[in-house]
Order: C-alpha cells, then structure tokens, then sequence
DNA sequence: GTCTGTCAACGAAGATCTTCGTAGATGAGT
DNA sequence: ACTCATCTACGAAGATCTTCGTTGACAGAC
C-alpha cells in the first residue's frame, strides 16, 4: 500500500514542507499564504486529509500538532516524473528531458551539473 | 486566452492523437479501449469538453467528426514539464533531470542522446 | 418505406478536490 | 474563575472531473 499520488493542493504543502522540515499548521500557513491567500483552516483540512491519506505523519503530543511528510522529496518527485513520463511522453526519457532543459533557460553551470550526472550514471549502473 | 492544462483523462486522448494524428472518436476509442475499458461515449463527451476548451479542433464535415489537437504535443509537453518544474521541484532544472534519469533505468544510447542535446543548448544559448 | 447500425448531443450521477465556516477544546494571562 | 487567543475537528458547499445512459438524427440494406 504505497501513498498516492498528491493533488495540486497537497503538492503545495509538501514542498513547504520540504523547506522547512516538520512544522505546524501555523508555520505552513504562514508559507503558504504569502504566496496565495488561502485560509487557515483549508490548510489544516488538507493536512488532515493528507494524514489519511499517508502523505503526512504527525506529532500531537503538543496542543500544536507537528506534521512532516512521509516520503523523501526525492521519493515524491520521482514518483510525479515517472507518471509524467508514462503520461505525457510515452516513457521518452531523452523527450522529457529535451522538453526539461528548454522549458526555462538553462544556465552554463545548470548544464555542466547535468553532465557530470551523466557520467555518474553511465559509470555505475548497467 | 491559452489552452488550460489538460486533465489525466484528456491528456490520455491527447496522447492518442499524437500517435495516430487527426482522428475519429470510434478510432479514439478502439485505441483506449484496448488499454483499459472505457466506453465510447465517455471519449465522445470528453472530445466535446476539450473542443469547447480549445485542446482540439475538429472537421465535421463528414458524419463522423474527425478530430485533431490544437497544440503540437511538443508545445503541451512543454508547458506540464513547466508546471510539474515549478510545483514539485521549485524550478531546479537539474533536479528533475536527475529524477527522469534515475526514475527509469536509461540506456546508454539515451544517454548518448542526451549529450548530444546538451551540446546544442550549450552552442545557441546564453 | 422500414429496419438496423452508427453517430453526435445532452444531461446527469457519482467521485474527487478545494475551500472555509462554525463549534468546541485548551492553555495563558489576569 | 473568566476571558482571550489559538488550536483541532467536523461538516458541508461549490467546483471540477469522470463516466455513461438515453435520445434523436442519419445513412445504407432490404
């Protein structure tokens, strides 16, 4: 029984919440709510539902529950990349990748930094 | 006024008409079906939404409607990679190629491929 | 001209997502 | 003990998405 896949919403929350690490509700709306107006207790419902759901794990030993996410970043956003892929592209990686690289400007260091990626992978795996 | 981004189910339509290019709902349909059973109304009904969403055009000049994307799949690609860049991976480039690499095991040839691109972007661009 | 199969149009039910108001609990200060 | 601020829980409304049944149009076969 694996998570499922986050909404738009909760998508939102999790990557506040992988910016700042475990946080309360009031931290995460705090965040959030800079960004877009959104109102207090939507958060907390989110957080509630993404608990459920499993997206979440939480400490209420406090009054102020803690909450963090489950899964690694890494482990979330390989998870979207992979539907993506399957989705959108038909599993090209190379076309996901292309499209990647020329939906924003791609700075030299960027560039450098994906083919030194490049090496690793070609050198470890088969 | 852009095309919105299509749902899960659209974008599924879409993916056929990449493959098979300006199609009939029945072609649509027999397409999908094979994946997963899915009726033929529900195809029709949601080539209609799209239509009115601008996501496809279509020729009715014949009896059976003949539909076509609107978007080159380049261009629809594109704009997801963009959205999922910015919502899951706060914008880091690198960071979802490094997920699209490593969420599917890549051929060298792939690879290869890869480079190539980078040594083009790294030609033209700033 | 009637029957049969195929088609588009329409409406609607059910699921899911998003948002927030309200109510009730709890702790801090006075 | 009372009040105020803060918190969680709950329910529900509205939006969107997904799916398909039904209906009526139409064209070809007989």
């Amino acid at each position: 029984m694996s998570t499922p896949r986050p909404t738009e919403a909760e998508l939102d929350i999790l990557r506040v919440l992988w910016g700042l690490g475990a946080s309360t509700v009031r931290q995460i709306h705090d965040t959030l709510n800079a960004e877009r107006d959104i109102g207090y207790t939507t958060i907390l419902k989110l957080l509630q539902i993404m608990f459920e759901k499993g997206l979440v794990a939480r400490d209420d030993s406090q009054k102020s529950h803690i909450y963090r996410t489950t899964q690694k970043a890494q482990t979330t956003q390989r998870q979207l990349v992979k539907d993506l892929l399957k989705r959108a592209f038909g599993g090209s990686t190379e076309q996901l990748v292309l499209q990647a690289l020329s939906s924003k400007k791609t700075s030299k260091q960027e560039i450098a930094e994906i083919r030194r990626m490049l090496d690793e992978l070609e050198g470890g795996a088969s």
